[in-house]
DNA sequence: TAGGTTTGTTTAAAACTTGAACCAAGCCCG
DNA sequence: CGGGCTTGGTTCAAGTTTTAAACAAACCTA
């Protein structure tokens, strides 16, 4: 089969998209660099913990819900530990399992940063978008982000319904 | 002044968008990575020069067009041309410039990586959209760059029209 | 209980990024 | 012309991040 290339509309977009992904990324990297000593993941890492209940998350749901592989995590949560912002629990059901959970220090932190970032986001993002676009920016990234994730972290335990995370979040 | 937090509808949004910008660039890194044994980065480097008059172009503009920095784009290109997928030459006409110009090897990489790459695209990212929402995605995506771009990068020489860069390509 | 899975970490190697420092070449202006 | 500033590009050192593979412990199911 030949390929379908993408018609000069595609292209627009799509080379559009990657410089202002590629550039987005980047202000935000280094305003929170900047303002809060870490970069967007971590804050994100964070940010995610701080809106689960307790403020803890087990490793794995933590991963799955910043897209990043448990190996990129524990990297990363070890640096967060070590800065005090954030704690590893033992899992009281299951004992493989550790669960990260915000420090009180942590959650300052991050209200701290807090509102730099959502200022960042507002003026490089927001604030160029009509209340319209920001609902197809809402539908097209959604639609994206799920061909994605039924994609890609298909393992076999997906297909068998009984055997599906339900994680409590173990807390 | 208080801080004007994101509305649920930009909260949604802001997610949406953030999980599918990582999702996305890691499945295209990782299909080329595969396919072509180079990042995306590295991809869009050939992909650039490969359009641009007889392929080849001053470092300073190709820096530019991928929107990453001087340094950064050195180091890339020194692997490329490890490689022997491009060549640096001489600029002729400013003797500090120096060109990255696309082998014949360079090329033929490339040709071999597009279909893979494209159909990445497409089936991850095009494919999802109504023809409309590809508009959108252009028009949302090109306001984002354009903000970030004036901000970004501005130095003196901007307010200074008959000192901006025409860049005949050196070509 | 055996066999297969999942969790989370460790490890070692690469790859990348950054920022500053630097040199050479170009440009400006008195 | 010649000093002084700017630009183009690279180099360097340091630190950060990423990946993949291997692993042990705990789980689960038959």
């Amino acid at each position: 089969m030949t390929t379908r290339w993408l018609t000069p509309e595609e292209q627009r977009a799509w080379r559009a998209y990657v410089a202002a992904s590629l550039l987005l990324e980047d202000a935000i990297d280094r305003q929170l660099q900047q303002d809060a000593g870490m970069p967007h993941l971590y804050y994100s890492i964070l940010s995610v913990l701080s809106e689960s209940p307790e403020r803890r998350l087990r490793m794995t749901d933590l991963a799955e819900r910043l897209k990043i592989t448990r190996s990129r995590l524990t990297y990363a949560v070890t640096r967060l530990e070590k800065d005090g912002l954030l704690r590893r629990e033992a899992c009281r059901y299951d004992k493989r399992g550790s669960i990260a959970a915000l420090t009180d220090e942590g959650f300052t932190v991050l209200e701290r940063a807090a509102p730099g970032h959502v200022d960042t986001v507002r003026s490089f993002l927001f604030d160029r978008l009509s209340e319209e676009q920001v609902g197809q920016l809402e539908e097209i990234t959604a639609a994206i982000a799920q061909g994605l994730q039924e994609d890609g972290t298909r393992t076999a335990a997906d297909d068998v319904p009984w055997r599906r995370r339900s994680s409590p979040a173990c807390s």
